[in-house]
DNA sequence: CACAGTATGTAGTAAATTTACATAAATTCC
DNA sequence: GGAATTTATGTAAATTTACTACATACTGTG
């Protein structure tokens, strides 16, 4: 079953690409689109202002065969019970309206970012794990939290795994690496000064280079594979959010592949590893 | 808005109690709910080998005004149906499956979250964080990364916020801590320990204890305010993932809760961090 | 076997959707 | 800057679709 991509987030993304006629529909649409998938097409087309065809042109744009066809993917794509299009917490939300918010556009990163998944660049970012004799995350940031995440993970697969998020030993690391050594870096911009002179760095020894960040960033150029992950962040919002947890998901998704590559017989190693932890815990009563 | 459990599963529970051509519809939709969607009320009256109109009663019987809506109704219980299963990862996938899964596990958990959310405690969490003179996060192992992100939001609201991964560490900040000081733990199961322990000092002195834990934990029953959020991480995984993911989001969620507690007049002093980072990045091409 | 009641289908009607075409707006090219 | 061409939008007719009213067939009962 080829899964659709959401309809609403996809008509929010084209938004701009529309014509006057194709936006009016678009945001009625978007303004009320549980509404939108009971109403005929003339209301519709009355709601929106403009005409019959141009409801129906709009609904061929998107994929659809016609608008009955379009009202079904659309009713498809809201039942999951998530608005997809994301919303900006504003000065006016309660309680009740912003937590809701943030977990729907925490929701729809994740979903837009699953879309088309790097599937290429992770299994080979995952080959490149696998056959590293030592690993680096490195970040800054918000990112050096999501590179701490991936310490915690990875130290289980028996390979030394470092974290810092100073600048300067990252430099000093980055210079004094060679063969089996593998740097991944983790940033949003793939724009931190510091963080692709590391790389930089890195990339004049043997070692091997690996970023979680935006494509064609000068990150990305001094990688030899650059997992590209398609957030938009928020850029009216003051903290970065949601690239972050598509970060993570995308660190367990190498986790997860370099765990199925040492295969089954790896699985006594990780629960002996969690067994080290029971006389920390209280006991469940 | 009531959505009906199951349609699919409420045409199959009456099916004995239909008529004859009724049953056949119904046996045609079981057969092909998918297609059933996509054809008109003519078509599924052929391929069921009954009338229109039988087809018409159909969907009234089953609550619908009328074909199209029952049509909308199907669809969108077929969307919502597939999606809430967490899948585990088999040592039989390949790269085109496990990604997936990962991604669906972590959209659950946070849908699953999201449905009940403990607006009270977050409320409540917002109020304390918002008066503290001091905020501690701490966490242990996965938490700690989580504390260390949590760091990097709140020190944006002019609270002096630390975090310390070192237990020790935790312990002598937990005595010496006093009015204004705020402690918040973040611990998946609660039963840490070491940190159950920081949490019993702190919980001598004058100050707050909020925690982002398990309910009824050992944790939990020394917090003033303790944020429960329930997700099921699994078991079977050794790696826990989901549940950190959840605590993100919270986590975001009480820095939102904050800035709009602080008002309008506080967005320059966001815009002034932010402007802060300028120089450090490479510019956009 | 006739009657009442229910079930099903037929045919016509109303509504909604689509197509074909005409006009208006925008863009391009001299 | 204005004519020509492309693109965008709307009008009106054609077609498909769904619904209603009614007629016929079936089922069960006295």
């Amino acid at each position: 079953m080829t899964s659709e991509p959401n309809l609403l987030a996809v008509i929010q993304r084209q938004l701009s690409d529309l014509n006057k006629s194709e936006a009016k529909v678009a945001k009625a649409i978007l303004n009320g689109p549980e509404e939108a998938t009971r109403s005929s097409i003339a209301s519709l087309a009355a709601t929106a202002g403009v005409s019959e065809p141009s409801v129906n042109r709009f609904c061929k744009r998107f994929g659809a065969t016609g608008f009955p066809d379009f009202k079904l993917q659309l009713a498809t794509s809201l039942a999951s019970g998530v608005r997809y299009v994301s919303r900006s917490v504003e000065f006016s939300d309660d309680i009740n309206t912003f937590p809701t918010k943030l977990f729907d556009n925490a929701i729809n990163a994740l979903m837009t970012a699953k879309e088309d998944l790097p599937l290429k660049a992770i299994a080979r970012a995952v080959d490149q794990i696998t056959q590293a004799r030592r690993v680096y995350f490195f970040g800054l940031g918000t990112s050096a939290a999501v590179a701490r995440d991936a310490e915690h993970k990875f130290f289980r697969f028996n390979v030394p795994v470092f974290t810092h998020e100073d600048p300067l030993m990252q430099r000093m690391l980055a210079a004094s690496a060679g063969v089996g050594d593998l740097f991944f870096f983790i940033s949003h911009t793939g724009r931190t000064k510091v963080l692709v002179e590391a790389a930089e760095i890195a990339r004049q020894t043997e070692a091997t280079i690996v970023s979680l960040t935006a494509e064609g960033s000068p990150l990305a150029d001094q990688s030899h594979c650059c997992i590209n992950v398609k957030v938009e962040e928020d850029t009216e919002q003051y903290l970065p959010m949601t690239s972050r947890l598509v970060q993570l998901v995308i660190l367990d998704v190498l986790a997860a592949g370099v765990t199925l590559r040492r295969g089954e017989g790896f699985t006594p190693h990780l629960a002996r590893i969690k067994d080290s932890l029971k006389d920390t815990t209280f006991p469940t009563s």
